[in-house]
DNA sequence: CGGAATATT
DNA sequence: AAGGCAATATTCCGA
């Protein structure tokens, strides 16, 4: 079957503003002549994507001709007011219709018409020969085009998302036919467009009008049917305009046209032209992907002079070296290391695991201290190494965690991004040699791995001085070799160490969870009349919506919510709400952490091995994946039971665990120099109980009752977070109004808060970066942003980093005390996890004495801040007992 | 592969 | 006029 014809429309003018505004980031985006190219470079990722998901066979980009057009003869002021368009963005409009050119489509303006009207008549156009079109668009106005062979596509935030608009979608949405839409707009007007439409009728009171009347036309045929109102006074008033604006808002599918459908055939992009654009424009990661999709990119690279070695001596090794291992599995605990390669400038080597496992010269070069190692990721290379029986010393930097913590939006496994940043070019995607998901494989020529190898040695040698200059520059060279460098060989013990896991437990919980699940089940299918799956949010929502009749609480971009609030709401009057919660809460139990537990134990050790991400926050503070370790349920009893089977790894041993009180409020009350909340702490006071009895003026201390407290905590929290009225209102049920007296209040009691997040923003504005109390940046190119909501949200990122970046500093120290103290005391006591706020060890019984001091010893002593830091301690038989 | 839901700090 | 709290990871469903 022949593929049926498909055209994509685009509107340019409006896709070119909306990449303009939605990458307002004009610093960045400059070529090498001063020329912006944000605007060309979101051009250029909507026009990928577009080719990449709708593969059309016709495509036209069609653009505004000028300011005047017939509109503007019906109607003066047509578009009036609007700003002329920014100079940063004229100087890019020329090379549109180059890029355009170069991706194999047609670009097309009509004198006295815009693009909607292009789009418009070519869109009917292709319909009568049976096309299926898709527009795509930013202008909401485009939606009256939409019928079953029309898609319409709007651009939702920035340009990455769009949300399709159908026919069915429409009526769903606003309860209207498509064509409706421009009688919508006839009423409530245009205010981007300055078209008025009625006083005082937007668009609740518009769809409400038609979905009586139907149509303009119609309402005013029935006007006398309307009661008396001002309303009616208004659309009386002013029918004329209307009629004026019904007819502004009409899309001409009419419009001289001069070319056939035939000729927006889509041609082969222009390789070449392209290419000579992406270099113009410096596109380098487009310009990498355009290598990738043609095959074989080698064929630029530079040769690499290296070395194979089967048998290695001395001579292979000099003082500093860069070292590099290479493995494909993403979890190194259980991953096969394909390859080994070192070298400096004058010689790289590169070897087999077998050649290096056998070589002594190897391993006592990797064990000796002295002897520096430059690698890319620390961490994995010191535990692959462990796992082959070589033990690695000397780590004396690493380029990966340098690269992130001179900017935290670096955090890739894969070298080659990171290496291109930093001027090193010849370096291919892993990906690219070795291939994805499915189809990756370890290549028979292992001449490809050992080339690849030795251009990541390379790279970390032309990487590392440039890396120690941005240090140097922005003051990270302490924060990175006394924190960040001695912490990535702490957590890679950590890892290797491991925790104790007992399946035995676990096997319990899960048939004991297992029988309950499915009773559990079965009772909801029985409430439901029907089978189905509780699973599946969909399936879940159309029975409790559509076949109980059941409230709508909320929606979703994808139907109706049934998250935990909602069917909390419903739990009152329908008992299968309740049920479903109680299901779900055993399900995630189950098949995350019984199950998911489970699957990780090591048989040979019984032991968990998680792995800690140290590059991938943008705050600073880890993760933990496969399995996450720091989302071990506590709230609940039920899950909390789960720690009951981390266990020591000796007999006779004791799980110890010590965890920072407040440390996010303590370390505001640091940063802010709040007068008040520092004397809340200093003089040991219960923080919320304070918060509570001055944000809402009680008198006595036995008068906090546990209800207001709770208030009290989430306010304290929703500060740290950067609060909104809306979001503290959904978080404790009350009104935005109460909600918002209760910021109020609380910055009037603690100014020094409101005075700190004022400054925070400002100073955000002013550097482009916001920094933790060790210099750790995190910037916020969104902070300039026109979006209101990329702005916003850059204002609380502004406010909450440092202060959820500090408490993670302040733990990363003490990590780092703590592990030296129990090295120079050379206890048995292991540290095994960290979870944000505290820090999990395994210790002899006798061993407990020690640690009850030396733990709140180097915790507290962390750092020196204007309020004390406190750590509760535990310790028992399992992380249960312990917490 | 994205979205919804839910677990933690 | 709009719009929605900070940082993560994992599982499941359904296109």
């Amino acid at each position: 079957m022949a593929d049926k014809k498909k055209l994509l429309l685009l509107d340019g003018s409006s896709l070119a503003f909306r990449s303009f505004y939605g990458l307002l980031d004009l610093n960045n985006f400059r070529n090498q002549n001063g020329l912006h190219t944000n605007a060309l470079f979101g051009f250029n990722r909507i026009l990928t994507r577009l080719f990449e998901v709708e593969n059309p066979t016709h495509m036209l980009v069609a653009f505004d001709a000028g300011k005047t057009t017939f509109r503007t003869e019906l109607f003066d002021d047509y578009k009036g007011g609007r700003q002329k368009m920014p100079s940063e963005l004229a100087e890019q409009w020329p090379y549109f219709s180059v890029l355009i050119d170069a991706m194999g489509s047609k670009t097309y303006e009509l004198a006295n018409y815009e693009a909607d009207d292009i789009i418009g008549t070519y869109a009917r156009q292709a319909e009568a020969e049976g096309f299926e079109v898709v527009i795509v668009t930013g202008d909401k106005d485009l939606v009256q085009l939409a019928t079953d062979q029309t898609r319409v596509d709007i651009t939702v935030k920035g340009v990455s998302d769009l949300k399709a608009y159908t026919p069915e979608i429409i009526r769903e949405e606003m309860g209207i036919e498509p064509l409706q839409i421009i009688d919508m707009k006839g009423l409530m007007g245009d205010s981007s467009d300055n078209y008025p439409g009625v006083t005082n009728v937007g668009e609740k009171t518009a769809l409400k009008l038609l979905k009586q009347y139907d149509s303009i036309e119609n309402l005013y045929a029935h006007i006398d049917d309307l009661k008396k109102s001002k309303m009616k006074e208004n659309l009386m008033n002013e029918k004329d305009l209307a009629f004026l604006s019904k007819e502004l808002a009409t899309i001409d599918i009419n419009t001289p046209v001069s070319y056939d459908l035939e000729e927006f055939k889509v041609s082969e992009r222009d390789l070449e032209k392209l290419t000579a654009f992406y270099r113009e424009m410096n596109f380098n990661s487009f310009l990498q992907n355009l290598d990738q999709s043609e095959g074989d990119n080698s064929e630029h690279f530079e040769d690499i002079a290296y070395q194979t070695l089967e048998e290695i001596t001395e001579e292979h090794f000099s003082e500093e070296m860069a070292l590099y291992i290479e493995m494909l599995e993403d979890n190194y605990h259980y991953g096969k290391i394909i390859g080994i390669s070192w070298g400096n400038e004058t010689a790289i080597y590169t070897a087999s695991l077998e050649t290096v496992t056998a070589s002594e010269a190897f391993k006592n070069w990797a064990k000796n201290e002295q002897m520096k190692k430059n690698v890319y990721d620390a961490k994995r290379t010191t535990v692959m190494l462990h796992y082959a029986g070589i033990q690695l010393n000397g780590v004396s930097f690493d380029t990966l965690l340098a690269s992130y913590i001179v900017n935290t939006k670096d955090s890739g496994r894969d070298m080659a991004p990171i290496a291109q940043e930093y001027g090193y070019k010849e370096l291919s995607l892993d990906e690219t040699v070795y291939g994805k998901g499915a189809k990756q494989a370890i290549p028979e020529d292992k001449t490809i791995i050992y080339e690849h190898i030795a251009r990541k040695v390379e790279a970390i040698q032309t990487m590392q001085p440039l890396l120690m200059a941005e240090f140097e520059k922005d003051d990270l060279t302490e924060l990175y070799f006394e924190m960040e460098l001695p912490l990535a060989i702490i957590l890679a013990e950590m890892e290797m160490t491991g925790i104790t896991v007992e399946p035995e437990r676990l096997e319990k919980m899960k048939e004991e969870f297992s029988v309950r699940l499915t009773e559990m089940e079965r009772a909801i299918h029985e409430q439901a009349g029907e089978v189905f799956n509780v699973n599946s949010p969909k399936q879940l929502s159309l029975i409790l919506f559509e076949k109980m009749g059941l409230p709508v609480i909320k929606k979703t971009k994808t139907g109706y919510s049934t998250a935990v609030d909602v069917l909390e709401k419903l739990s009152a009057t329908a008992p299968i709400a309740q049920m479903v919660l109680d299901y779900r809460q055993l399900a995630k139990l189950q098949s995350t952490y019984v199950e998911g537990l489970l699957k990780y134990i090591k048989p040979e050790t019984g032991k968990i091995h998680t792995i800690y991400t140290q590059t991938l926050t943008q705050t600073g503070r880890l993760s933990s994946n496969e399995p996450n370790l720091q989302n071990i349920p506590i709230r609940m009893e039920e899950g909390r039971k789960i720690r009951q089977a981390f266990v020591p790894s000796h007999p006779g041993w004791k799980i110890y665990a010590s965890d920072y009180s407040q440390i996010e409020l303590r370390v505001l009350a640091h940063i802010s120099g709040d007068k008040h909340m520092q004397e809340a702490f200093l003089e040991g006071q219960d923080i919320h109980t304070s918060t509570a009895m001055r944000v809402f003026g009680i008198e006595d201390e036995s008068d906090v009752d546990g209800n207001v407290r709770r208030q009290a905590k989430a306010v304290n929290f929703g500060i740290v977070y950067g609060i909104s009225d809306y979001g503290l209102s959904q978080n404790l049920g009350i009104t935005r109004k109460k909600a918002k007296t209760f910021i109020e209040r609380y910055f009037e009691k603690y100014p020094g808060i409101q005075k700190y997040m004022v400054d925070i923003v400002e100073e955000a504005k002013e550097k482009g970066y916001v920094e933790t109390l060790f210099h750790r940046r995190r910037y916020l190119p969104d902070i300039h942003s026109s979006n209101f909501n990329l702005r916003s949200f850059a204002e609380r990122t502004a406010i909450n980093s440092p202060i959820q970046g500090s408490a993670a500093d302040i733990l990363k120290v003490a990590m780092i005390r703590m592990d030296q103290a129990l090295k120079e005391q050379g206890l048995k006591t292991r540290m095994l996890l960290q979870v944000h706020d505290e820090l999990i060890f395994e210790c002899p019984e006798e061993e407990i004495p020690i640690l009850e001091k030396l733990v709140p010893e180097m915790m507290q002593g962390a750092v020196e801040l204007a309020v004390p830091l406190l750590v509760d301690s535990n310790y028992g038989d399992s992380w249960y007992e312990a917490t």
